[in-house]
DNA sequence: CTCTATTGAATTGTGCACAATTTAATTATA
DNA sequence: TATAATTAAATTGTGCACAATTCAATAGAG
């Protein structure tokens, strides 16, 4: 029994700290992946929401990965320079950005589509364990308080 | 039952992607509680390590920290000159550069002690949930693959 | 003791993140 | 319908992260 009104100070005492640190360290983990595709994880990232809706806006592409224009806007100028998808501004409102994947863009799915499952074997969890997790972390981020 | 191959790449079934996203979202939070008392959110997890060992040399600083030196001589320069550390070099081995707390890093510590109580209250999980969250967190973190 | 290998920080260069501001387009209002 | 308010991206500036390289200091092998 040492407590003091300083133990909530401590690393080891903190949620985010192992969540921060554990978020890169993934990240790092899909690097000698990524590369093999030329994306890095935020472009990967990215291009999943492109492969499923094929055509959005900046805004709606934000809101689905939690980022804004800022960090979007150079990220999609690189991804439209490696010929993944285009950048168009919409003729109905010129305000809004309008990104399509290409051809090319959908092709990269076939070669990015075991990434999922190499990166499996690269966490120790058991699926109970993922299942909590993700559930949790939903949690979190529903959480807009 | 509409599965396919590519279910593995919707952004939906990643467990990375929430970690991530939730990751940037509570730093965010932290940000007006540390803007309070001139911290970045690395540098108050470096300040966590010091309040704590005092003394140490950026290895193991950043093994604490899980960072490397391209990332910490620059952040530590920082909190060099905000007055809250010192950076010298080892006499026994001057390859070592020892970085101390200073006194007002110390008076720091008492501004920055309310910081984990305001901070529990900005997510929503149970006690268990967050337990549980640090214990699988650290699972992976451990997992040296 | 000298030469080589290793180690610990610093440096360099790239790519995010994000707050804050700016710009242009559209919508709402007096 | 002018004007004000709002919206969507882009821009600007700061601060990480991190791979790769460099540099100086020390340890180790012959």
């Amino acid at each position: 029994m040492n407590n003091t009104k300083y133990d909530a100070l401590k690393l080891e005492n903190q949620i985010c700290f192992p969540l921060y640190a554990c978020s890169r360290e993934i990240v790092k983990r899909y690097k000698p992946f990524l590369e093999e595709i030329d994306l890095t994880y935020t472009q990967y990232i990215t291009m999943m929401v492109m492969w499923e809706k094929k055509c959005v806006n900046v805004k709606e592409l934000g809101e689905s990965l939690y980022l804004d224009s800022g960090t979007l806007t150079p990220l999609l100028k690189k991804l439209e320079a490696k010929g993944f998808l285009t950048r168009k501004r919409s003729d109905q409102d010129e305000r809004n950005l309008i990104v399509t994947i290409t051809e090319e863009g959908e092709k990269m799915k076939e070669k990015a589509v075991d990434i999922p499952f190499k990166m499996a074997g690269c966490t120790n969890l058991t699926e109970e364990e993922g299942m909590m997790l993700y559930r949790i972390l939903y949690k979190i981020l529903g959480n807009d308080l």
